[in-house]
DNA sequence: AAGTGAACCTGAAGGC
DNA sequence: TGCCTTCAGGTTCACT
């Protein structure tokens, strides 16, 4: 699921909880997700503070009070549920309808108390493609998994500049340039089909074509630019895409999906207005890619 | 170096 | 009803 919007909203459903709060007990029910959990892993929590829950493209990286940082990534199908614990709300009435059906797939459970509430966050992934680390914080930034991610697609820093230096004599489609995370971290599947289709650009023309001098290249690369920015910051309002089981961690779902003006739409009528084209499916190293064909150039 | 496709794993959906 | 195939939001690795 999870791409940039979907991780964010994650992150602000877990702050109010986790920020300040301290782990007082951490359940793995199996040994690994993708990867294996590290050495240690329920004992380095416990007692940890929560300093700052914070995100860098499809990451979430928790600042604890021992200079530690719990780094996690829903992978394909992660997500998390956020339970306050009260006295009157014990057995709580969860939101999620399916808790049940998919408990088995509640590989962690974290619990954590901050002297006046105790909260119990579960992490969820079927496909366990997800996974978490503890990584020295001096030692972040350097690390395999932050070391080589591209402009993050949020505030104002990615402009049509940028996108220009990005794509010089990249041959690739312009999909697969976008989906890099190299160049720019955050973007998925979805979201890129997206942001192609409000610029009016086909995922099939080479990146290296927005680089040229020409003034029209110019403005390809702008509105892509304008375009990314606008999709991410939309679906995050809207609290992310809420495809199959992905809920908010409050268990409500997200609303982005009934947005899509391209994906998961084959066949359907283009959305543009004076666009008469309707929505083919194409297969893009190995992925669905939805456009039109018709106002997509 | 850059680009493509398979692999990882489970569940849902569609065809027969 | 069941069995089979295909497909799914991501990343990494092997191969051209």
């Amino acid at each position: 699921m999870p791409e940039l919007p979907e991780v964010e909203t994650a992150r602000r459903g877990l702050a109010p909880a986790m920020e300040g709060a301290t782990f007082t007990r951490v359940k793995i029910n199996r040994p690994n997700l993708r990867f294996p959990f590290p050495d240690n892993f329920a004992v380095r929590l416990e007692n940890c503070q929560v300093r700052e829950v914070t995100r860098r493209a499809k990451y979430l990286a928790l600042y604890l009070d021992n200079e530690e940082v719990l780094v996690m990534h829903l992978g394909m199908s992660g997500s998390f549920h956020v339970e306050k614990l009260d006295t009157e709300n014990i057995d709580g009435e969860s939101l999620h309808h399916d808790r049940d059906r998919f408990a088995i797939h509640d590989h962690v459970i974290f619990y954590l108390e901050n002297g006046k509430n105790q909260f119990q966050v579960t992490y969820n992934d079927p496909r366990r493609f997800g996974f978490m680390d503890l990584i020295n914080s001096d030692q972040l930034a350097n690390h395999k998994y932050f070391a080589n991610l591209g402009i993050e697609p949020t505030g104002n820093s990615l402009d049509g500049e940028c996108i220009r230096d990005l794509f010089t004599n990249r041959k690739a489609p312009l999909k697969a340039a976008i989906l890099d995370q190299k160049l720019i971290a955050g973007l998925g599947n979805i979201y890129v089909c997206e942001a192609l289709w409000q610029a009016g650009l086909s995922p099939k023309r080479q990146a290296k074509t927005l680089c040229t001098s020409s003034r029209v290249a110019k403005i390809r690369a702008d509105k892509l630019a304008d375009a990314i920015r606008d999709v991410i910051a939309r679906a995050i309002e809207a609290g992310g895409s809420s495809l199959n089981d992905h809920r908010q961690t409050d268990g409500t779902l997200g609303y982005f999906q009934h947005r899509f003006n391209v994906y998961d739409r084959e066949g359907e009528n283009c959305n543009r207005k004076e666009c008469a084209g309707n929505i083919n499916r194409i297969v893009q190293s190995g992925r669905s890619t939805y456009y039109c064909g018709s106002c997509q150039k």
